[in-house]
DNA sequence: GCCCAAATTACGGAAATCCGTAAGGAAGTG
DNA sequence: CACTTCCTTACGGATTTCCGTAATTTGGGC
């Protein structure tokens, strides 16, 4: 199993937490842990020059900002800067995000090793997660892998998300038209507007505007 | 201090994280942990029964539901009832929830005797809620007392939040006159609600209902 | 070129939203 | 009680949404 690791972690009994299971459970003996992604940086980039570099980055993805002025804002910018100095790391992401194209991306741009979900079940799939990573694997959390997660994925293209853009921002379709024309983007007449609008309705099942818009923000889509 | 806690919490990590801090930094000896309400709730009831009392509550607020059924889906719940039955049990809530009226309700209607907010500090301060707890004090978080976190928010009362709720299902103003007049809520006139999501617009700089529901999803509120 | 399917566009009407003004009611103060 | 303040309620009108039908254009295959 592994025996160097690196925990980044914002919230404090999240990362206790963590440092317990990988204590007890896994019995790693190395374990540092860092509440900040700078921190966490620091801790890797001072390892890896005294040549006793960590095997493991277990990381958030989310940070929440208060006082301290950080120069990385989430889990991703730590990732990228780690990933540059020491290609071979093994990552492992733990965040509450739990939309599917939103984890996936994670493992497509990234390259990151395994995904761990927040939840009720989180020990366990720590653990396993740990073991298949260790074993080279790619683990994937159930979020994505299970079938009813999967199958209601609609495909949108970059239209449609220009659309949702811009009515969750607030325009009117009208308003939206305008800003097309402006941009000379095609199609741009009110009637199709409103007929991609009511496709997506049909996809999302979604009763009219604001209802559409709060389905996607919740499926990530924007 | 305490020598026998209860822990309620279905998150498993953090329950570990607590568990953690409670033993290492606090030193309790008996702790007990339970991922579900109804199993805190049955653990409790043992202990009372067989003389051997717990003498704090640590709870978390919402619990995920999953397969098992449950009886009490919310801290709410398992506070009401173990006070019910130990009036005088220390309760100390642990929760995600940061609006400032929501934790203040747990202290006027429930008498809890503190809160702790998940967060980035959440080990001192449960430490010094404790620690105050057991002095028999009533200890605040920040997030309540300082000044500088109620100024830039923007306290949502639970009708707020309600509204906001049924727009996003994208239920029309009728719709939810009908709603709200079916469960006997009020107020609950057509121009009563118009006014309140028109302050709503105002608080957020929203240019209509589409954008609202998009930036308080944003923002987590709803 | 011709035909067809799909996408785009135009138009109209019922419903809903947004935003005024104004009236009625409850609670607190002097 | 009179007065203020805040919240609720009623109503109307301009704008927008939502959803039809129908005409026009686009792109591909033969």
């Amino acid at each position: 199993m592994f025996d160097k690791v690196l925990v980044a972690e914002d919230y404090e009994i999240a990362n206790q937490g963590i440092l317990k299971v990988l204590t007890d459970d896994v019995g790693i003996q190395c374990i540092e842990e860092a509440k900040y992604c700078d921190e966490a940086f620091l801790k890797f980039k001072k390892a890896h020059q005294d040549e006793n570099a960590f095997e493991l980055l277990i990381t958030d993805l989310s940070f929440k900002p208060d006082h301290k002025v950080q120069t990385r804002t989430s889990g991703i910018d730590l990732i990228k800067d780690v990933r540059a100095i020491q290609p071979d790391i093994k990552v492992i992401v733990y965040s509450q995000e739990s939309r599917p194209d939103k984890i996936n991306m994670l493992f497509e741009k990234l390259n990151i090793n395994g995904y761990v979900c927040k939840g009720q079940q989180a020990i366990r799939e720590l653990v396993q997660c740990l073991q298949g990573v260790y074993e080279g694997e790619t683990v994937l959390p159930p979020e994505v892998t299970d079938r009813a997660n999967r199958d209601n994925v609609i495909d949108l293209d970059d239209f449609d998300i220009l659309l949702l853009d811009e009515l969750a921002m607030g325009l009117t379709k009208r308003e939206i038209v305008v800003k097309l024309k402006k941009n000379k983007i095609k199609p741009n007449s009110e009637s199709t507007i409103d007929k991609r609008v009511a496709k997506l309705f049909d996809d999302f099942k979604a009763k009219n505007t604001t209802h559409l818009v709060a389905i996607v923000k919740d499926l990530g889509l924007i």
